[in-house]
DNA sequence: AAGAATACCAACCGCATTCAA
DNA sequence: CTTGAATGCGGTTGGTATTCT
């Protein structure tokens, strides 16, 4: 609707902050908090949009930003969660603590894409997964889909919000007018999937047998051996909840709930 | 050694949403 | 109810570093 003044309009500074910089905004935000971007600049006289301040907290300057490699765990979670969630890189992050979406969003594009295609992520995993989808969708192509009646060329997946619509809200069961809407579609508002934020710690800690704790950080410094770490996180869950031994199980099981269903549940905690 | 190509990542842009007046 | 400011988010860009030829 309305757009924030633009930084050059109000003839702010662009571009990459200065250590200065940083730390006039630190020792701000250390002093009054970030309830209100606007204020940064003005109060602690840095040349900087609100928009940019808030950015450079969030991204580079808070203290619980965890900086370095993503660990084999890390990108195993954020190409599961993806599988879930679509490109909601926020949501994301907030099941990964200590990195940022726009730091998810970078490694996703630059690493797991280009992994992913070359069938190299989690080779176990994504062999099993491959096999699962295969055989779910060639199980389900022949079904008759509530919300999927005109779209026989779509491919049957978990489709994002964003992929939906806009306005997650409104969406509806058996829109005829749009015939073109891939999504489920449900009466009432959806909830999407909306992960326990203590799941990390919990999983990270029961699951991985002491080998890395809850803030991913190897127990004796660097990340655990592969060879010790079998599976990511999300792929033991059959002591969470019981469908299948893994995430991708899981997954496959809620995919099938949400394409024969014609709509979103509440999912259970992963 | 030098230039080209590629990878990486911080930061920006613009749209959507929320909320207060 | 409308309007506009503030904030959040995802897509994209551009500068720098690294690798390749």
């Amino acid at each position: 609707m309305v757009r924030a003044p633009c930084c050059e309009k109000m003839g702010l500074k662009k571009g990459p902050w200065t250590s200065e910089e940083d730390q006039i905004l630190i020792n701000y935000i250390q002093q009054y908090g970030h309830g209100n971007w606007r204020a940064p600049p003005k109060q602690a006289g840095l040349l900087r949009c609100g928009k940019s301040c808030r950015l450079r907290w969030i991204n580079y300057l808070r203290p619980d930003i965890k900086r370095g490699n993503f660990s084999r765990e890390e990108e195993d979670a954020i190409i599961n969660l993806h599988e879930i969630l679509g490109n909601r890189w926020s949501a994301i992050a907030a099941k990964l603590p200590g990195r940022t979406d726009n730091e998810i969003k970078n490694v996703w594009h630059t690493h797991l894409k280009k992994r992913l295609k070359q069938h190299e992520a989690t080779p176990v995993a994504t062999k099993r997964r491959s096999k699962h989808y295969q055989e779910a969708k060639s199980e389900l192509e022949p079904m008759d889909f509530p919300s999927h009646e005109n779209s026989g060329s779509h491919e049957h997946r978990p489709v994002s919000p964003q992929e939906c619509s806009s306005d997650m809200s409104t969406v509806t069961i058996g829109d005829d007018n749009n015939d073109n809407d891939t999504c489920p579609k449900a009466e009432s508002p959806v909830n999407f999937p909306e992960v326990d934020e203590d799941f990390w710690s919990e999983v990270l800690s029961t699951e991985s047998s002491g080998v890395v704790n809850d803030d991913f950080s190897a127990v004796g410094g660097g990340d655990p051996p592969l060879d010790q770490v079998p599976f990511s996180p999300l792929m033991t869950m059959e002591p969470v909840h019981g469908y299948g031994s893994n995430m991708h199980d899981s997954m496959d099981f809620w995919f099938n709930v949400f394409t024969r269903a014609g709509e979103i549940p509440e999912l259970p905690d992963f």
